[in-house]
DNA sequence: CCAAAAGTGTTATGTGTACACCCATGA
DNA sequence: TCATGGGTGTACACATAACACTTTTGG
């Protein structure tokens, strides 16, 4: 039953870093790829789940955590046979990176093996994912108004949503989001917002459409 | 790099059997789980492709094929440490297995390791992926009517569909459905219906939505 | 002729979208 | 009081669902 291939995970870790999503990368410090940037990932240890394994080696103490897809190519490491178990994960808004490597997708270095396949496959499960799921709320740290959970939407999708019909679309999803005794203060003007949180609900029926589609 | 980790894959293979949404399942020769049922699956070879693999050890030619998830906790196999890469295939219509081990999604035996659970995630994975795909093409072999193609649609959800709306919806939608110069030959009485192919389209835009949502 | 299945038409109801407009606050 | 963003109302386009109706075949 051992044959010889080497079983890793790698992660995919987005975050809305000052308004543009962002992933975090590390740079390789042994060959292959030395110097180069990569997702953060490793080796799965004995007696470890796959789970567990991608919060370790990515450092995810909270925020969601799923498996992507894996990675099996017989090339994809030119050290020999490698299968990569990817897995997406999304932390709450940062002002400011708490340490280095986080990367706006738009403007992402070269990345070692196939790890820009693997980035890409979690960005676009991230924005699809948005559509069916409250999953946007693990991009809010605490309370939130629905102006924030807005902009997650218009900056992971990259669009503009008009904010009327947003309101009504995620207030009439039953358990989205529960309204808090608490209001926004404001910062620059305009009327305080009421801050919510996130509700029990996981799926949205229906779907919020991104209007490109 | 090398760590003890088997690799292999394991194909849920499903089809519709005299109206009925049906899973290819083998039996085991070899301990443990001696004489129970399975998936098809076996280890990787070496240089191989997983999709590849995934194809060998399901014996499928043509026909969908797809990756569902991986599963790799610790004790899934009593032997040591196996990762399972699950895949996810669909071939047409039979009116009769070609070989023995289909069973009906609804009768199905005890299964050996997790595979049950495995099992259950293919079935959920085709029923959801019919709502936003051109995927119940893959049930039909060669030309198809639009009742055959509503058929796929009600065996696999278990619901009853309007045939009216479900043409509509079908043929309004760009690229899913060509329509040929014959006609069907009547079994039983009625008009003949339309013959249909395969488009070229992917995704559905609308998506089907199933009813009982 | 009748039964059965294909295919068309019609209407009520709901959902998405665009946009006008009012409300509450800071400066 | 004005600018700014929160929040409400409304009209139109479009999709769905239910079902009556016509068409075309076999028996």
């Amino acid at each position: 039953m051992i044959e010889g291939i080497g079983v890793r995970v790698d992660v995919v870790v987005l975050t809305i870093c000052d308004g543009e999503l962002s992933a975090r990368l590390i740079r390789r410090e042994r060959e292959p790829f030395a110097g180069a940037w990569a997702v953060p990932g490793g080796a799965v240890g004995p007696g470890e789940e796959l789970d567990e394994a991608a919060r370790r080696r990515a450092g995810l103490v909270g925020g969601h955590l799923e498996q992507l897809r894996t990675y099996g190519g017989p090339r994809r490491d030119p050290r020999g046979r490698v299968v990569s178990v990817a897995y997406l994960g999304m932390i709450p808004c940062l002002t400011r990176p708490p340490w280095g490597g986080w990367f706006p997708v738009h403007e992402l270095p070269p990345l070692a093996f196939d790890h820009g396949v693997i980035l890409a496959d979690g960005i676009e499960r991230a924005r699809a994912k948005l559509e069916y799921s409250s999953l946007a709320t693990a991009f809010c740290a605490g309370p939130f108004t629905l102006a924030d959970l807005r902009h997650v939407y218009e900056t992971v999708w990259g669009v503009r949503l008009d904010g009327a019909n947003f309101r009504r679309k995620v207030l009439s999803t039953p358990g989205l989001v529960e309204p808090l005794r608490r209001r926004s203060a404001r910062i620059r003007g305009g009327r305080p917002a009421q801050l919510y949180r996130r509700g029990p609900a996981g799926q949205l029926h229906p779907a919020m459409l991104r209007p490109s589609c």
